[in-house]
DNA sequence: TGATGAAATGTTATGTCATAACGTTTGAGG
DNA sequence: CCTCAAACGTTATGACATAACATTTCATCA
């Protein structure tokens, strides 16, 4: 064990894998494409991919796109680092270039809270995605 | 057909029974519970529904919910019809009961797009889906 | 140090969601 | 009628995800 308070986790070998694998993707990743990418450091099934990822989300260092039923390494938008616990974020996804954005607007989170609030609903997580072309792949 | 200038078409006889299904669920169904449902009314294979789905989706009479890989039939909070062309909405829904409520949040909505404008982010759909637990079913 | 229990792992099989590819039927408009 | 686009029917296949069970790892502590 490496101490620390709250901050990230010591990595198991298939969770470093698979985290290295989205790290090093310009895009999101099927867990199946990660199973095809890790072949050759001994993963074989499916479910090891699905352990670690759903650990990885846990730790808050990856992202479900739902959407894409995919994933993507946390990539905060500046402010705190990845892996920093952190609250609901909005991913724009390109449809062109399979790019994806992610970002926290504050006051979307508070609206929806808010509309939570006044319904007596409570919230567990929060799914926000918009889907469409990127600047650079917009046309003129 | 039956004129009108752009209000609900005439739905074929697929489209009229997984809308009736979806209409009278008390919640989101996925493609195979409805082609379940609908076996004795002479549905045989997945694709008829997926095909009937994609045009009721289309007609804004159903909505997909990403992250549960399912459909509802079109609830429109109070205002316009179903079926009226409508902006993007929300949706809330309970992982206890199952239940899911549609709302419009305009500021919500006006945030976004507002990020996108400056980002250059060219949105063609959006995805907003809160999951947790409705009034009813949530703890004292 | 050696028992022990929680977490991670490995493996096979299965379940669930969605589309490709092809041919046929239907029906409005010319 | 003829024609063409849209809807339909059917089989096969692809893509995403988990159940179930046996085994291994490793920090903790008697
Ligand atoms: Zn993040
Ligand atoms: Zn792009
Ligand atoms: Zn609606
Ligand atoms: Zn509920």
């Amino acid at each position: 064990m490496t101490h620390d308070t709250e901050s990230t986790p010591d990595l198991t070998r298939n969770q470093a894998l698979v985290f290295g694998a989205l790290s090093g993707a310009e895009g999101p990743l099927s867990a199946y494409t990660i199973l095809d990418q890790l072949r050759d450091d001994g993963l074989r099934a499916p479910l090891q991919v699905y352990r670690a990822l759903d650990k990885l989300v846990e730790f808050g260092l990856v992202h479900r796109l739902e959407s894409l039923n995919a994933f993507v390494a946390c990539n905060h938008p500046a402010g705190d680092a990845p892996g920093e616990s952190h609250g609901t974020v909005a991913f724009a996804i390109c449809e062109e270039c399979g790019g994806v954005t992610e970002f926290a607007e504050q006051d979307v989170v508070k609206r929806l809270q808010g509309w939570a609030r006044t319904e007596g609903f409570h919230a567990t997580s929060t799914v926000i995605e918009l889907r469409g072309l990127c600047e650079s792949c917009a046309p003129a």
